[in-house]
DNA sequence: AGCGGCGAGTTGTAGGACAACTGTTGTGTT
DNA sequence: AACACAACAGTTGTCCTACAACTCGCCGCT
């Protein structure tokens, strides 16, 4: 490994979809309304037409746009409403906020102890290994809406960043620490109150959507596995499929 | 509108990511392991690079593949088994029979009636408009593992096609008729089997996971909305999230 | 009015060239 | 021997130009 590793620029091509996606769902082009042109975005990114073109396949891959050979790229119509998917990785928080709702975290615990069984298969480390784990509660105006169980491989995390874990985001700690996860692998169960482990009373007879996911970082690395229950009714999940 | 009306064929960019994905879900490239360059994905299906890329973008963004400028693409390595997602849009039974299951569908009704209120708002139908509803029950190795409900407006389907809804998939008879979806927003609920309206005894105790989906065609129109309900444990929902 | 073809505008594909990045290999220094 | 650094080959990212395929409205013809 070298010994001086700079980071490499974020390709053009991301940074146009990134923007051409914030303006979409900023609502700067209506839905269902075409989009300019490849040749006019070529002139306003000063890019080439290959660089716009790979933009606008990621967009269209997203599920925003639908590009018609022949006539244009169209912002994707779902009834005048374009709501934020589940195939997007971010942070709960931030998409309660983008659905302009004032979303709140309350930290539980925040432990190093013994993984367990499933946390080594997922996370991929040996019997006994320490493990941070953290238990937050997540509320949007208020109201509980979902219960978290996060665990970070304990040798990945200095003890100094301990603190700030059940503050803020995880994904701003992991952030800083370099392990920024590109991708995760969820599965999505259905649960009863009764059944998540650290549920309030009020919960128990609730029903809860279960996100049991495990984060990973660009070299595929396992560095996060997060158990998130969602109470039912309170926090709309949303997929868009495509093709 | 023209009299007559030819489908444009299928994108070579199209064919190519489809054909690396069946091979990629096939295990011809081991997870972990690098797939063949651009310039060698050329030469063997003679096309050019800007098509190649294409294709390996989009299977990117579906998060199959891992591209590294410098390095190569790589197949994503989840653990050592790549499993089917929920966001591509593909029939039940078809994701049941890639997991190497026997994949089954028994029809229990189906009927011409009314629409109700909730499909009236989702088709974007007048009230009383007349749908073709379907109710089936998909069974995994002999196992029912979900329960579904199809509408489809009345006046996109010939009465003729009405036997065939029952017994194959409703894809097959959506494109045959010209309606291919390409995109669905789906929301995800959880449900008790005693919820289930036209749940059987068993499913009364059970947990469901209710995909609740509305279907578009390549030109916005809703051609379809479906309600199927999966079984909690028996049916595993995976999403890749990326980026 | 209706039909049909033409044409401008747009996206899809081709081919070649160079820039940026990665991993390895080799080389020189300590 | 161990380490730092330069060179290099291979790969992906971007650019340019040109043409093919497709869509849709316009216009003339019947």
């Amino acid at each position: 490994m070298p010994s001086s590793t700079t980071t490499p620029r974020t390709p053009l091509a991301r940074q146009i979809t990134e923007d051409l996606r914030r303006r979409i769902v900023a609502g700067e082009f209506s839905p269902g309304s075409r989009l300019p042109s490849e040749a006019e975005l070529c002139e306003r990114y000063r890019v080439s037409r290959v660089t716009v073109r790979t933009a606008a396949k990621s967009l269209e891959s997203q599920g925003l746009v639908d590009i018609r050979h022949g006539s244009g790229m169209f912002v994707v119509d779902f009834g005048g409403q374009i709501r934020s998917g589940l195939q997007e990785l971010r942070s709960i928080t931030e998409t309660i906020e983008e659905l302009g709702l004032d979303a709140k975290v309350r930290r539980i615990s925040l432990t190093r102890r013994q993984a367990d069984e499933n946390e080594c298969a997922r996370l991929d480390v040996n019997a006994n290994d320490e493990i941070v784990a953290v238990h937050r509660e997540i509320l949007a105006d208020g109201e509980v809406v979902a219960i978290s169980i996060d665990a970070i491989p304990g040798n990945l995390v200095p003890a100094s960043e301990d603190v700030s874990l059940g503050n803020g985001s995880v994904f701003a700690v992991l952030d800083r620490i370099g392990l920024t996860p590109n991708r995760a692998l969820a599965e999505i169960h259905a649960v009863r109150g009764s059944d998540v482990p650290i549920a309030e009373d009020h919960v128990a007879d609730e029903l809860l959507i279960l996100l049991d996911q495990v984060h990973y970082d660009r070299s595929g690395e396992p560095v996060a596995y997060s158990k998130t229950y969602f109470v039912e009714g309170r926090f709309q999940f949303v997929i868009l499929r495509t093709r």
